[in-house]
DNA sequence: CATCTTTTTTGACAATTATCAAAAAAATTC
DNA sequence: GAATTTTTTTGATAATTGTCAAAAAAGATG
């Protein structure tokens, strides 16, 4: 189960602990293209992508903006949602048939009591997702649009035959037009 | 002491923890326009900014880029510095005469181990600064130069007599020139 | 495999913001 | 408080990217 040797890189898993996470989560197959968290609903579970892709998206003014893609061994959810305990402003979909670990908040919540060292596997898991943000934030502000795509192909060449020209000109925060002009320029 | 009070909204903060904060942590008191942590050093503390203010800045192509501000009651490190341990990219430096609380790197892994329920106060932390750090990149992904700096007269209206225009002008990804402009038509 | 739908490309033009240069204003220092 | 330094403002111009529209290409469907 990659999930389990996953987070063991993170912290040490006793077999105690092993059995409670099998316990608690569940694993989800999706297909393709399904809608797994819609606009203004709680978002209750964070996902462990063991097999597949999701993508999180948001609208602004009518238009999709994506906010992250979750590959194999990645843990997605709508963060500020999932945190916060608010309606999301994400949806989540699935951009392939996929294989998930879901994982409830209150499982979570509960697991964080019940064997505190987990604790220290959300903080690092945070840190991780804000190192990734921060980046991110890095590209957007000093970035031309073109650097911003030569990076996304060095980081995520996997993510170019899996994904749309919108979605990720959308990621990189620039219209598909433009990025179909940044592709026919080199 | 304000940096206990502050925890204590977070996690209860039992009389034995509060006995090892204040044996830990070292009240520092820095004046106007010094550099707590210059370029390429261990960012070996996170301070916890009790009177004063703190400016996060690093260089891109020989321009100051300011990263954050950290007004009274706030938490201030090069976050990825502080916990990767690698050489921080961004400078620190006091914009007034300040009190800070310091909190070294091992003495807080220290903190984690002996307090499990730090862990917690660990992970909140990071959650709010995440949460801050996306708002950022909507900000800077989608608003107009003018919409952000409404935004940032309503979200942090004291920093405005506190820090300088130029400042203020690279936090919000614009240049100086631009952010006059916006100031003299409004 | 012909049709329908979605995605990508191309073109013309507009808008926002940056850049470079210099003046004006404000703040600091001796 | 005069001189120096720093910060802010203003002007002219350029560059990047966005917008709107439509054609071309690719992919999905019955």
């Amino acid at each position: 189960m990659s999930f389990i040797s996953h987070l063991s890189s993170v912290i040490s898993v006793s077999s105690k602990l092993e059995t409670e996470l099998t316990a608690i989560t569940k694993r989800l197959p999706v297909s393709k293209n399904k809608t797994i968290l819609e606009i203004d609903h709680r978002c209750n579970d964070i996902f462990f992508v063991e097999k597949g892709l999701l993508r999180g998206y948001y609208f602004h003014e009518g238009k999709e903006i994506t906010s992250w893609f979750a590959q194999e061994n990645e843990f997605a959810t709508s963060l500020y949602a999932f945190v916060s305990m608010k309606p999301s402003f994400e949806v989540i979909q699935s951009l392939e048939d996929s294989t998930l670990i879901q994982l409830s908040h209150s499982a979570l919540e509960n697991l964080y009591t019940r064997f505190p060292e987990t604790e220290r596997l959300g903080r690092i898991i945070m840190e991780a997702y804000y190192i990734k943000l921060e980046e991110r934030l890095l590209n957007i502000q000093f970035k031309t649009a073109k650097e911003r795509y030569k990076n996304f192909i060095q980081s995520k060449p996997s993510l170019l035959q899996r994904t749309s020209l919108g979605q990720i000109a959308s990621y990189l925060g620039i219209t598909q037009e433009t990025l179909s002009r940044i592709r026919a320029e080199m």
